[in-house]
DNA sequence: CCACCGGCAAAAAACGTTTTAGTCACCGCC
DNA sequence: GGCGGTGACTAAAACGTTTTTTGCCGGTGG
């Protein structure tokens, strides 16, 4: 699709003026130039009449220090990367919220690496960031494999994973804690009556997917008579959920989905064989995703802090680049919390 | 949510390797160091045999250039700037993908500037990329105001406007054709038959709204016996939606919602009174966000090739800042498509 | 009266490149 | 044999900072 050309102009760029140096500041305010430097980044050793001289200069020349010579002297840029699947994926695009919104509080620059499921762009990405001195990044990799992350490490780039587990030793991490969450969807489904549950699941290959499972079957302990079954989905996709809706025998009571879009077409798939949600069958999610609001009955689900993720992250990296020797390497596991919706009774909350 | 620590770890960090430096390939391979720099930057000055030398050495010892001291005597750095109001909503995130993919395609980083509805905040980033000595940005101002952004014109620094229209004597900028939009969904209902046609609209203020209006009357005035209303939402979401659904008196036998989220509430709103989508009723939507097809009847609606807008617009931003003197500043728009699903009766395309 | 010190400020040496202005050897030509 | 040219390389000067070192000056304790 090339679009087409509505108007043209040839580019009349204003003169290029060339922006003030240090050395300028200092002329202007009639002291050395290491004597502006310090003004600006050690204030105690000058005195405060001078710099305050200093400080008038730097606004009149509008100067603002050239990140490029800092670097090159001090040795380390002010920017973090952040390599993450898929910028236009919800759950990612939250994290990346979170990541800018504290680079941004720190003064970081957050360069946004869309590895876009391609391990060899990932891999590209990496070495873009070690060319550009970043001083560190936050990544949701491809694979658990760890060792794709080695390039970075041994170039004494710290790392940060996010929505990954990471041997502590290694490095920092932070993710969400997934076996409460399933914990606390299906306590919910209990409070509210439920008692015949099936857990409708993606692959058994997926992480999130056994410990969420893992934390149903913790709740339905609890409960002497409650039961627990189990379906996996294909794909964790609208579609799949409608047909597992289709296909389930003797109807529970409730259902957690592991995900909403299953929890979504699940719905579906029930309303179109005449059974109610939430009076025949209660339903909770997973993911708090745009889609849970928006289904014909809403979905009570559970949200996951995921801004909150990316956050942590890049403070967690700026620690331990700014800290160093003290850094303490930490694996940070976030609490999902449930939000309730018209997709069951809510007889009890939590 | 403070969150809890699983495990913690002192750093036992790798002894940190300094990187090697183009003196120090100088060295490996026997030449000085501007023979170097030569092989890198300007092949075709160096002789073949001393720089294969060059290149072993380069590749034994790992080199990187340093991209700081480069840009510092250069005077021109490899990253660029996109700012945009929220990550989150799909529509920008998309436009970041496209960026994002272009940005990596001619090795530039992109720095991803979040303003988050704060206009102090876009101002903030904005100061900060005339910081980093940003070689351009792709903006999406967060106000149609252009004296924002006088910041970063006068700074030199060059500008593509996305979704927002730009004089094209001030610079580059992408959008796609509203018009065309409207006209091609109204065009779509009319070809499946219907003939009272309704516009569920948003705010006048928004010129995506009143264009999209316009490109429905376009269409419908080649149509002798069609006659088009319209309806203004104070907000363009699922609920308001669904109140206009309640509240249409006369059903008319078509419906053009400018956004999905109001086509989506106001499939919910007809079915509440059972009114039947497609068959009483036919709805086009605009925007094609995930919830298009994921609601009740999937719904018909107009897709805009958003990645291509990013992409297309750091494209021209880096024409600009390569071409320079011969760079031609242009407003491109793109055309937007209709995707057919079940809310229309399709029995004809287009 | 001297040595020393503390508080400020300035000079100068990095940092890792790119690029300009050479240097040098060699060649062909009158 | 001198002379201009050319091809291949190098020395050195930037680029804009930060930081270490040095220097100055008035005050203070001995």
């Amino acid at each position: 699709m090339p679009g087409r050309t509505a108007v043209t102009a040839r580019g009349v760029d204003a003169i290029p003026v060339r922006p003030a140096r240090i050395q300028d500041v200092a002329a202007a305010a009639g002291v050395s130039v290491s004597t502006v430097s310090n003004v600006l980044n050690r204030p105690e050793r000058v005195n405060a009449r001078t710099a305050e001289r200093v400080r008038d200069a730097v606004a009149a020349l509008d100067y603002v220090p050239h990140p490029g010579a800092a670097g090159l002297r001090t040795g380390h840029t002010s920017s973090i990367g952040l390599v993450l699947p898929d910028v236009t994926n919800s759950f990612y695009a939250r994290i990346a919220r979170g990541a800018a919104d504290a680079a941004y509080d720190h003064g970081y620059a957050l360069v946004l690496c869309h590895s876009g499921d391609a391990p060899e762009r990932e891999q590209g990405y990496f070495t873009m960031l070690v060319e550009q001195r970043a001083v560190g990044a936050v990544v949701v990799p491809l694979s658990a494999d760890p060792t794709r992350l080695t390039r970075l490490r041994e170039r004494g780039i710290p790392l940060v994973l996010a929505d990954r587990a990471m041997p502590a030793q290694d490095g920092c991490s932070v993710s969400v804690d997934d076996i409460a969450g399933g914990r606390i969807a299906v306590q919910h489904l209990l409070g509210c009556g439920a008692r015949d549950i099936v857990v409708v699941n993606g692959e058994r290959s997926i992480r999130q997917c056994t410990d969420r499972y893992q934390g149903a079957r913790q709740a339905v302990r609890t409960r002497r008579e409650a039961r627990l079954g189990q379906v996996v989905a294909e794909e964790m996709t609208v579609a799949y959920g409608m047909e597992i809706a289709r296909g389930l025998d003797d109807l529970p009571d409730g259902v957690f989905c592991t995900n909403d879009f299953l929890a979504a077409g699940l719905c579906r798939g029930l309303a179109e064989r005449g059974v109610k949600v939430p009076e025949d069958v209660q339903v909770v999610g997973y993911g708090d995703l745009d889609i849970a609001s928006f289904v014909g009955t809403t979905l009570t689900t559970v949200r996951q802090p995921v801004e909150d993720l990316g956050r942590a992250a890049v403070e967690m990296l700026l620690d331990e680049v700014e800290a160093r020797a003290e850094h303490a390497h930490e694996a940070r596991v976030f609490a999902p919390g449930l939000v309730l919706r018209d997709s069951t009774l809510s007889l009890a909350a939590g």
